[in-house]
DNA sequence: CTGTTAGCGCTTTCAT
DNA sequence: ATGAAAGCGCTAACAG
């Protein structure tokens, strides 16, 4: 039915080690001859089959990704950049949803992945000490988006300079009240933005010499809703905070529903800034702190693919992210 | 290095075959040996290369699932699904991501699924003839969801009575002019849920006896920026609609908010309904026509499975839609 | 119930 | 520059 290798020959009049050569780009093979081979595989519709090429040759073509979402903006906006760098390379994508908890235990249990990829590349997971050697045990390399950790190469933000940059914005236009809407600092999938989020908020607010206020930091799911809960939470207290920083847009988003639905203005009453610059937050008029996401995606793919090759380069790499100022907390000197 | 068959086969004594057979659970193996089989692959880590298992099986233990977008709701929410259940089959999930016209046409001129795959999952893409062609060409089972064609299995819903009923439901309420927020019917991707929502549109306004007009029905992107832009349109109107349909709910987002920056109520002023009953739909108290995404994913993923064991019901399934009434349209009797 | 053996369709030495 | 042949690590008859 389907042609095989073979057929290729017979009709190209040469062995299939001569095929094989010619369709890979191999070199020492005559124009001539390649040419033929060409000629014959085309017009037998012919295709190498994977499976076959890469139980002779030991290499996978793949490269799994594990993230513990896929229909979260940031997440979606990986696999979308990894997939495409991957495609172009002649890569498979190999994808591993971990879910939940159990989802999570399950996969490190299995390790699925085992014999079948080239390489991994893991989003935003922080790995016990086991998780990271199971992926180690895989003798192959693993690249990390989001975190960090000696001995593997990875690409992240500084997360806590980020933050920083975020709140510095509202202290330079004279807050000194200012709340925290973050991310639960320990939920099951033990994400390390949160954390590091946090820290930079509170380092700001302690150069600027303010103390922290606990009853200030409003902590829930990192979602519109978490957002929106949170900063009820915030506006039920005594003494409000004229300025939120939310540690992601999604929370931000939250935050302005309940804030107007108080009936208060934004920036005069409260001003709000989040963190990430996603899709919808030109339109939605909130400044925010941007991350490079594509750009991250885009570097570490690139490296782990020259890792397979050889390079071994398990270097780090920290891009920077902008602070992007919009209606949410434009106007100047409005606390006073 | 890493175990292979003939090491466990060494280990408990038997041969690979049995081994082959003890640890995919065959029958006709003896209880004591099956033990002794699974204690041995156990103590040395072993699991088969799935290479070598497709290369003499001929099955590749793998759907591939085809998307347009990977960053949006739908989409997200499918892929979501579909990787649970294949992955609780064992099968592996192969991701393919059109991206543009361009990733598009190059997909279907490599079909990079070819022996590589048991079965696809097309998600949402009318497809040419030629397209259809491709697929069916790869000789294994073929299932659509979002669309139905015959002679594949596939899973929808009824765009055209969801809409219906969202605008019927504003009819209820006594709202007689009535703007469509859509999305642009000659899109690349060309897909179908756009012109079936407005056809739904269309009829319910013809069996309410309403006129239709043109200048009430404004496409865009199917975005909240889209749906923003709309309204937009729409309030400029002389003869402002005071109920808005819009097509997807993140379109519905984007109206709410041109709504409210125009100072204008709702849904005193306006009413608005939106699609899909999405993760935000809730919180931002809209109404709107629910869509069971996992459900038609499980539906369809399951039937592909059987698919590939060779029950071949070609058959579309329908799966309800269902009105949600929130804030958004609650005032009753809010037009006179 | 278990073992023997012939492939699956390539890639990769090693010759020539 | 090209061909012959030996695997890659399994599965699937076929015997027994």
């Amino acid at each position: 039915m389907v042609a095989s290798i073979e057929d290729v020959a017979r009709l190209a009049g040469v062995s299939i080690a001569t095929v094989s050569r010619a369709l890979r780009g191999l070199p020492d093979v005559a124009t001539a001859t390649r040419d033929r081979v060409l000629a014959a595989a085309g017009e037998l519709d012919y295709i190498a089959s994977p499976f076959a090429a890469r139980l002779a040759s030991g290499r996978a073509a793949t490269v799994g990704v594990v993230v513990p979402f896929v229909n979260r903006w940031f997440f979606a906006e990986v696999i979308d950049t990894v997939e495409t760098a991957l495609r172009k390379a002649g890569f498979d994508l190999l994808l591993y949803n971990l879910g939940d908890e159990a989802g999570r235990a399950a996969f490190f249990d299995v390790m699925p992945m085992r014999k079948r990829v080239d390489a991994v590349l893991v989003a935003s997971l922080v790995l016990s000490d086991e998780e990271f050697d199971s992926l180690a045990s895989l003798g192959s390399p693993v690249a990390l988006l989001g975190l960090e950790r000696p001995g593997f190469l990875s690409v992240r933000i500084d997360d806590i300079r980020a933050a920083y940059q975020a709140v510095e914005h509202l202290l330079s236009i004279g807050h000194r009240r200012i709340g925290l809407i973050g991310g639960d600092t320990d939920d099951p999938m033990r994400f390390t933005p949160p954390l590091h989020r946090r820290d930079g908020y509170r380092d700001a607010l302690r150069d600027a010499g303010i103390e922290a206020d606990p009853t200030a930091e409003v902590l829930g799911y990192f979602t519109i809703g978490g957002g929106s809960a949170a900063m009820e939470a915030l506006l039920g207290l005594a003494d409000r905070p004229t300025a939120i920083f939310a540690e992601s847009d999604e929370m931000a988003y939250g935050a302005l529903r309940t804030i107007r639905r108080a009936h208060l203005r934004v920036p005069e009453d409260v001003a709000v800034i989040g963190f990430d610059d996603q899709s919808n937050a030109e339109l939605m008029d909130l400044s925010t702190v941007r991350q490079p996401v594509a750009e991250q995606a885009t570097d570490i793919t690139a490296r782990l693919l020259a890792a397979i090759d050889g390079d071994v380069e398990r270097t780090n790499v920290v891009l920077p992210t902008e602070l992007v100022v919009r209606g949410t907390t434009r106007t100047e000197c409005s606390v006073y």
